[in-house]
DNA sequence: CTGTATCCACTAAGATACTG
DNA sequence: CAGTATCTTAGTGGATACAG
C-alpha cells in the first residue's frame, strides 16, 4: 500500500532559492551595523540606554536608539521605562531575542573558524589583481 | 585535589561582546541585499553569469558583478573564464563557500519559525505608536 | 539620563549605454 | 555572452545641539 512517491520533509526540501528568500527579512534585521553587537551586549541581561552606549564604544547616540527602536520594533528587544527623575529606561532581550542567539552562535562559530581563510583569499585575490591589472587594457581611459 | 575554579570551555565562554566581534565582518560580507539569494543559487552547482541574473531576478547587472566578485575576493565564491566566442564564465561554490551554507540554514529555520512572531510584534508595535502618539507632545513643531 | 532634531558626508544601488 | 562606465537617486551613518 505504500506510496512510492515518498514526500519529502520541509526542513530538507525546497528549492534552495526559495529557502534564501525566507532569509532577507531576517538578514535585514540583523545584518546592520550595529544590530548584532546590541543582542551580543543585551544576551548577559538587561541594560540601560547608556550602559549599552558605552558597552559598544563607537556607536552615536542616534544609531543606537534607531537600532534599539527597530529590535523592539520585531519584538527582539523589551523596553521598560521608569518615569523617574533622572529618567531610567532597561532594555532586555524578550525570549524571541533570545532565541536569536542560537543561529546567531552558529553563524560566529563560522566566522571565527574561516576567517583566516577569508583572510587568506583576500590576499590571494589582490595579489591576482595586480598581476592582470597590468595587463588589462581598459575599455575607455581612466578619467 | 579538584580545582573548584573549574576553566570553561573556550567556545562557551567569552564575553559575548568579543563573540559578536567577530561575526561583524562575516554579515558585513553576507548581510547585504544579493550574497545570500547568490550563494543559495549557486548551492546547487556552477552556473554561468546569466544564469544567475535570471534566477535571481531583480539583481542589475552591477549588482551581480559586484555581489560576485566580493564573494571570490573572500575565496567563497570560484571564477572561471572560457575564453571561447561568445565567451563563457562559470562561477561556482568553493569548499568555503559552501561549509556557509551550514549556518545560513540555521539562520533559515530560525527565519523560517519566528517571522509570524515578529511580523505579529510589528502590528503591535505599530499600535501602541499610533496611540502614543496622539497625546504626544512633541519636542518641537513638526515640519 | 534618555532621547529627538537637523545637517552633512558617504555609500549603496538602480538605470542606461556601451565594449571585447 | 559577460561584463564595464557613468549618472542619479535613496538610504545609512556620524556630529552636534538641544529638550523632558
Amino acid at each position: 500500500m505504500s506510496d512510492t512517491n515518498i514526500p519529502v520533509r520541509a526542513t530538507e526540501v525546497a528549492d534552495p532559492r526559495e529557502g534564501c528568500r525566507e532569509v532577507i527579512p531576517t538578514l535585514a534585521r540583523i545584518g546592520d551595523k550595529w544590530t548584532v553587537m546590541v543582542v551580543g551586549s543585551l544576551s548577559n541581561g538587561p541594560m540601560r540606554y547608556n550602559q549599552i552606549a558605552r558597552a559598544i564604544e563607537g556607536i552615536s547616540q542616534r544609531m543606537l536608539t534607531l537600532t534599539l527602536k527597530g529590535l523592539e520594533q520585531d519584538g527582539l528587544v523589551s523596553r521598560t521605562m521608569y518615569p523617574t527623575i533622572p529618567p531610567r529606561v532597561d532594555y532586555e532581550l524578550t525570549d524571541l531575542g533570545r532565541s536569536l542567539i542560537v543561529p546567531l552562535r552558529a553563524l560566529r562559530s563560522w566566522a571565527v573558524e574561516h576567517r583566516p581563510a577569508m583572510l587568506a583569499a583576500r590576499e590571494e585575490f589582490a595579489k591576482r589583481e595586480q598581476q592582470t591589472g597590468l595587463r588589462q587594457t581598459r575599455f575607455t581611459d581612466p578619467k
